[in-house]
DNA sequence: CTGGACATCGCAATCGATTGCATTAAAGTA
DNA sequence: TACTTTAATGCAATCGATTGCGATGTCCAG
């Protein structure tokens, strides 16, 4: 074990208390002890036991960040972003890593063993049960849900429709006539990108039933690019809207082996803008999310939480907007109106 | 605050010792009373607070990684790799950013207060102060830098130089006249990339005044990318070692966008075989690092460490090789002879 | 009926830091 | 000089869980 302040106060022939003062700039301790004991603490290198103190204090023990690590580089760039605003408010930082959604609910109760300051559950869907949530309640702990939908806690959500919405209205103005959806996730559920795809094609007047879905393994790179090369062997394609931003380079480079340009005869979008689609060949027009200032909402809302316990639950939303790039260009002033053009109904969601 | 120990054992007309030797399954209690406890212990939703827990035990809190979150993915995602592994043996990770390599030794102190099990440094240059390393002793917790050099510290490498041995070779196989190593680290450091490509220069009885540095203002995409466009304003260029992927990348694109072809013109190749290489267009040769096998190594240094705290010092040793792509490729069998033939002077490094 | 063996359980100290209150010493005032 | 005020420090309780040891009760054998 380290030094104590029991130790270092024998040493100095003092008090418990009186180093705990002189170290915490607590008044009424003589500035000449006060000095005498930082001098001592600094050369011995004594650094007071966090669990002891936090124990003491009732304090907790920093932001914990529940998240899904898999596939979408997204999820980590979010992760990223909380840890060093999590660390900025709550100095403390523990990564807590799920394999599956399901794990969520066994996840929190252990963690609140810990007396976290604070949750952040990023982009793992699942719900919590009963009991669980008593416990948060009763021991005052924020939890907030980042990018996903946890019935009952405040929220950071990314709107994704109206980005989605753009890049469908871009595809098709652009002339495509069979825009495909590329997505591994379940296709009735009720997926924000979808609604977005549908609000273009009824605002264009266009058959939502002319949508097409191109259902994937993966939401990774090879996803992207096994189900363009299957989608390929089965029909023309000459638009493409992916999930994510992996699956769109691997939906690219299935085009590109079998001879088909982009943007000439397949136009592209993404979704994310990853550092990569900047410089890909060609650059992917993407629909960039907001990942700094969602993680900010997000330790801001726990924050708010640990002020206020009883306001009402609120959800705060970011937008994601389309980035036109070379993958989807925007070849006239005219297209670029029409795309950016927004409807009413979309802007109150 | 939640429930505690004493309430729980007051609900039950026990004594909290009691209700602790139950939940903890310790011999002496009556079965029927065990039980009992268990029932109210889950209906009541009853957590232990791990900060008293960890108080009286003296264990530690699991282990801390201090890593540097800037530019390079593959930071990223070494970090990744020790979060799953690091929750593996130790059940808890705290993830500590730095923006400056200036503050490790700060951060190791103030890390220390908290009494982890281990701290593993990821990719963070710099030295511990003496007071810090006596503390660490005192306290007897492992510390181990995973891909840098702290001294006096176990230490888990990743040799670059084999690797980057084989991927000058292949340019200089291949035909490149003046291969140019895009770089943004002081030319003057010990770089095992650097020394890769000296021996590489050397194998084949080349000058090695001949070897050509493109300093980089960031090993980033955008760095990657100018410092390729600065490059072709003053001298032609036939093959290209880039620092990492991100800026291999950047340089594909400035090429591209001057008309040069890749691999026909200029081969290029990259570092780190992040995800993305493999669907490029062209698909990147790069050198792969054994990310998970790096992080697994480094927990089991720690683990090594606790149960043997005067082992000497040692240092796990991975390769990086060399995964050959669309961007510069192996057209003969000869030529991937000659490529992967090894030096003794490399195997024993 | 009594003593011992054994099964159960509670008391109290402990981990290290914090803090309200009491105590002591020093300084100031009449 | 005596008494009050103020500054400086120490004592002891506290946070919540754990654990050695002692206390109580039960049961069976002698």
């Amino acid at each position: 074990m380290g030094l104590t302040l029991k130790e270092l106060a024998h040493t100095l022939d003092l008090s418990a208390s009186t180093v705990s003062r002189a170290l915490s700039g607590q008044p009424g301790i003589a500035p000449k002890t006060v000095e005498r004991v930082k001098a001592l603490a600094q050369e011995l290198g004594y650094t007071p036991d966090s669990r002891a103190r936090a124990l003491r204090t009732g304090q907790g023990e920093g932001l914990v960040v529940i998240s899904l690590f898999t596939a979408p580089t997204i999820y980590a760039m979010r992760t990223q972003a909380l840890l060093v605003e999590g660390q900025n408010y709550f100095g403390r930082v523990q990564v807590v890593t799920l394999e599956s959604p399901a794990a969520l609910d066994l996840a929190v109760c252990r963690v609140l063993g810990q007396n976290p300051q604070a949750i952040v559950i990023n982009a793992v869907n699942g719900d919590l049960s009963n009991s669980t949530r008593r416990e948060l309640r009763q021991r005052g702990v924020p939890i907030v849900a980042i990018d996903t939908g946890i019935p009952e806690c405040d929220s950071v959500r990314i709107d994704r429709q109206l980005g989605t919405y753009q890049a469908a209205r871009l595809l098709l103005l652009s002339g495509c006539k069979h825009p495909v959806f590329f997505s591994n996730t379940p296709l009735d559920s009720p997926d924000a990108r979808l609604r977005g795809i549908i609000a273009a094609f009824q605002s264009l007047g266009r058959d939502t039933r002319d949508i097409r879905l191109a259902a994937c393994q993966a939401s990774s790179l090879r996803g992207g690019y096994e189900a363009m090369r299957h989608l390929m062997t089965t029909s023309a394609v000459d638009g493409a809207f992916c999930y994510n931003d992996e699956m769109t380079l691997g939906a690219l480079r299935a085009l590109a082996e079998t001879g088909l340009r982009v943007p000439d005869d397949v136009r592209l979008i993404g979704f994310d803008n990853l550092p990569f689609t900047e410089f890909c060949l060609p650059s992917l027009t993407t629909v960039a999310q907001p990942v700094e200032e969602a993680a900010q909402a997000a330790v801001d809302c726990c924050r708010a939480r640990l002020e206020n316990p009883e306001a009402p639950m609120g959800t705060r939303r970011f937008a994601a907007r389309l980035l036109v790039r070379e993958s989807a260009p925007l070849e006239t002033q005219a297209l670029r109106e029409a795309v950016f053009h927004l409807p009413e109904s979309l802007l109150s969601d």
